[in-house]
DNA sequence: GATGAATGAGTGTTCATTCAT
DNA sequence: AATGAATGAACACTCATTCAT
């Protein structure tokens, strides 16, 4: 389903980050043919249309969505560490997929496209999931408390990571990241820890 | 400085819908110039161009931001309080101006747009230094902890609301939400509480 | 015929300039408008419209055209003299009124602009008959040689000041006229000695 | 380096029609493209746009300008057959390439227009120079006058040739000339004849 | 008499796509 | 299988002009 050949990789890849960086409708044809060092007509012949690259795109990527954090459940830890490792290794993988992320929290919004979510509905209810049976177990043994919102918990997460993205220029200013090593490193350490706590302090205190 | 006659803001307040809608890139002047019913070349004769006219937008809108929180602070209640309700007037005022925080939103990340966003980074500021003196207030009577990471608290405002925006969609049906009212009660009030809630676990719980 | 107010007069220099630095098609009438200082809906109500303020302009400058050498030729000076004094006359004219001339040289060639041209032919008619007169006085004298191609006098005398004014920038450089007043003083001189010397070798010089 | 294909090379005949008939800013590349029978964005897609039409044309006109009169120098002529040889073969080339003169003729003189003309200099300073070189041999030889301003020369050729082709409408009428032919043969014949002649007696007579 | 507001037509250019090879 | 050539449609924008006031 998802077999892609070398060179429709390199363009769905280029298409990616041009994407990211100027929207889809931002984005030529053209553009991504000349970073991608391939004839314009290729995109049309490989894909069909610039809408369907897209497609393709949000089909490639999401098809690798599915958390491998399976096992999770079944480590012999706290519910809330679990609920720890789950945020860091959540921010983390969004973080390695910044860009389709960010391409699908836009086009996923836009009335007009009407893009096949499936797969990407799945893997946030898979999501949603896990982190229901976290909170079960957690409150099963008395450690979280009764009232919590389920399915706003990943809200929290991918929400604040999302901000804090799609604002860098504003958080590097403010926070004194120059590079952009400091700042992937902020994202990486001191944000993830906060929106931890943000979430175990949810989770924990009576409120 | 902000003063525009009838027509202007009937263009503004079409063009604002529409670059919500689908984009600055995605939206063409003549589609605005059509549904404002007004002739295509009004808009370069009001506005410049299609880019002043984002930027008339933005300043049209954005003139508007300044918080009307000033004397929260003076308010005879508990910082708590005071938090809850710049929780519940930040997200009301958000989600009355949602068209033009989503254009922003999409738009300031965005490299090559240059907008002049002084006025928005200002507002931005002046946000963050009023929840600064509630936290210290909080963290002067020995309510709130020690070591908040305050610059990342709107962070989880701001980003959890538009994360559930964009994805309006996808709660409609996973919380069934199946009318716009009911959406916009959900906002105004659960989700509203979840972030009241959320925030004032971190500030409370010693984590 | 030719009465024009203190603000119709004021367009018509602004466009004379305007026309002979873009040309006509270069020019749009929001910038006459813009450098006059008026609004743009005067050109059309004053002139009636764009094309009408050139007619309008070539009809203010040509009317101004007539030769004030009617009396050259009950001069008591010999028929040299009286072609060099016409020639001095000729150019000196032409170069006060060259932006005029200018837009004539290319708006006259142009096939579409259909400018009644009468009052210019009747000018340059009339000219080429003084010429005439001095030619046959100085055949009748003996001076001139017979088989002269009269006609073509005045070609030389304007296509060699026109062709200099042209190409300013390349005779500038070639010449080290390097002020606007060193070459206004070349042409007036120089250029004006040389077309004599030309004109005079022509008519004198058995051949 | 000027390697155009035909349908370039067609392109560039019908802008070098338009452009010498209406002007550039008169051309629209729509009337280009409809009288080339071709479509509109051909031109971009060709040449880049409007402008660097005109430059490639400029170019592909300008490339084949060398004068093929390097070896008049080695003839075994008189200076003044040699200056009549250059005249006749000058104007014949010219009259060939009306078109594109034409258009130079005000390109190069509209200040806004920054086209390369190192070519068209170079060109004009190579004739220049082979004029010089038969002005000298005729002064050593004692032919012609010491005190002539060469530079000035070819302003006569080209004005009088130019000044004639500007005004052909009000010349065909002065002589009679009421055929393209008649037109065409006179230019070839009698103007060449004229501006021959005043040549050689400018650089003869002594003055 | 004079003008700001407004407009339809036209500008050059870019777009995603198609098609013959 | 792959591509250079080509295209119609759409793009943002400017134009000269009109018209109500």
């Amino acid at each position: 389903m998802t077999d892609f050949n070398e060179k429709q990789i390199e363009i769905l890849q280029v298409a990616e980050q041009l994407f990211a960086e100027k929207g889809f409708d931002g984005t030529s044809v053209r553009d991504i043919a000349k970073i991608a060092n391939i004839n314009v007509a290729m995109i049309s012949y490989y894909f069909g249309s610039k809408e369907k690259l897209l497609e393709a795109l949000v089909l490639y990527r999401i098809s690798s969505f599915k958390l491998e954090l399976e096992n999770l459940n079944q480590e012999n830890i706290s519910p809330i560490q679990k609920m720890e490792k789950l945020i860091e290794f959540y921010i983390k993988r969004i973080n390695k997929n910044k860009c389709i992320y960010q391409i699908l929290h836009f086009e996923i919004s836009s009335k007009k496209r009407d893009i096949d979510l499936a797969t990407f509905t799945k893997a946030k209810n898979e999501n949603l999931r896990l982190i229901e049976n976290i909170v079960k177990e957690g409150q099963q043994q008395g450690l979280f408390q009764k009232n919590i919102n389920v399915p706003l918990l990943p809200t929290i997460i991918m929400g604040s990571y999302l901000q804090f993205q799609m604002n860098a220029v504003y958080y590097k200013e403010l926070l004194g990241l120059h590079s952009e090593a400091a700042f992937e490193n902020y994202v990486l350490n001191d944000l993830t820890l906060h929106i931890q706590k943000t979430i175990k302090a949810l989770l924990v205190y009576e409120n």
